[in-house]
DNA sequence: TTGACTTAGTGTCATTAAAACAATAAGCTT
DNA sequence: AAGCTTATTGTTTTAATGACACTAAGTCAA
């Protein structure tokens, strides 16, 4: 106990809802605790912010440590500070949300884990704390920012067919969408660079594979255009 | 000093940006700090969380104390942890944003503060810690958000006329809009009340009161209806 | 009381964006 | 070679947006 305060102080952590796609739905990475409380219940990965380390490290610390991964796309969702969401003491918990490529990311538990496994977003465990609040809100939060935000390409792989790219969106806003027409909309934004290769390994004829072009959309934004699905 | 824990942990601090609006531009609310650091200087309201209240009650609390405001409209907007963002030690701080009816709210100054002044938007002190970074941050999530939520009346006295908002969008969107489209579009929206009075002490001739119908609001958005300007 | 002034209030047309809709082409399998 | 699966492509209808100007109502002052 060597660190004293003239005022009580609520612990501080952060809490990441981890997003990834595959052929099937929309799918989130839980870790079963090893530690009290709730211990051997499905969690969000998260943890304690040291005192010299910024909450985004924190949030990116805390994924590696606890599932192995590195480098996703991060972002902070809502800070939860309710009084007895902890049964210790008083903890306040600055959400995140991270987007990964599912396929491309092998997952591992570590720390304070026992496993590290993806769920379905239709068929989730019943989780600790209030850790459903959280994914609730990371979900629609998700839902939300897909249609005028380029960042359901996070869940892509890098290089994706236009099939890909619109089941995307069609299981994240849970409805279908004509393909023409989506088509024609994404296409016309000029943000998808068009690659000389399809796909392979498709009992089928191959899809054409494109790839997000990130200085087309950040040129197209600085004069003024907006995406939107 | 009488609150020891093993690991060292940051204190934890509420900011809130108000705003509000009256004839001419856009406000917002500072405080003239009492007490160092930056001391003199000006800020945003706010200030330490306490271990036994909610961080929404935190901002409500700060508010009243440093202003005077009570029951205002209160959104969460970031919570900002960078490491050095206080000379003192490690804070971190949730931030806040707030809409109040500028005509009907005495501001005055109070705990911790010399006094409390609106300041247009447009012409604003040099502020305390990173208070600009936030003020900015609250400024662009208000504009972003008055488009597709009905947040905007909470800016605007009960009764308005359409002229009111309409100057209202045009001063948050900083853009003019077209009088004879806004009211087409705003009135087929059927969110609005039209009351059988009429502004009183204008120099010309006076025009519809308006309510904001909350219950038709909720009705439709049930239905599926997108609030959008 | 009248004329000048100020803001309120209203509708149409042109353009653009969204939604609905189906046939052919390519490549794989047997 | 026939059959199967998915890729790829345009047109038409409908709805939403954007541009645009005059009359009505009420106040003020001469």
């Amino acid at each position: 106990m060597e660190f004293s305060y003239q005022y009580a102080r609520p612990a501080l952590t952060v809490d990441c809802v981890v997003f990834g796609l595959d052929e099937e739905d929309l799918k989130v990475l839980l870790i079963e605790r090893d530690l009290q409380p709730f211990e051997g219940k499905w969690a969000l990965p998260g943890g304690f912010v040291r005192v010299d380390e910024s909450l985004d490290d924190s949030a990116l610390r805390e994924l590696e440590e606890e599932t192995g991964l590195q480098k996703v796309f991060l972002e902070q969702l809502y800070t939860i500070g309710d009084l007895n969401r902890d049964p210790r003491e008083r903890v306040i918990t600055v959400a995140y949300y991270a987007l990964v490529r599912l396929s491309s990311h092998k997952v591992q538990a570590a720390t304070d884990a026992r496993q590290a496994l993806w769920f379905s977003i239709d068929d989730l465990p019943k989780l600790a704390f209030d850790h459903d609040k959280i994914l609730k809100m990371a979900h629609e939060r998700l839902r939300g920012k897909v249609r005028y935000q380029p960042i359901g390409f996070e869940l892509l792989p890098q290089k994706f067919t236009l099939r890909q790219l619109q089941h995307l969106y069609e299981v994240v806003l849970d409805r279908e969408l004509d393909k023409r027409n989506f088509r024609k909309k994404i296409l016309g934004m000029e943000i998808l660079e068009e690659l000389d290769e399809v796909e392979s390994d498709v009992a089928h004829r191959a899809a054409r594979l494109y790839r997000f072009d990130r200085r087309a959309y950040k040129q197209l934004t600085k004069q003024g255009f907006n995406f939107e699905i």
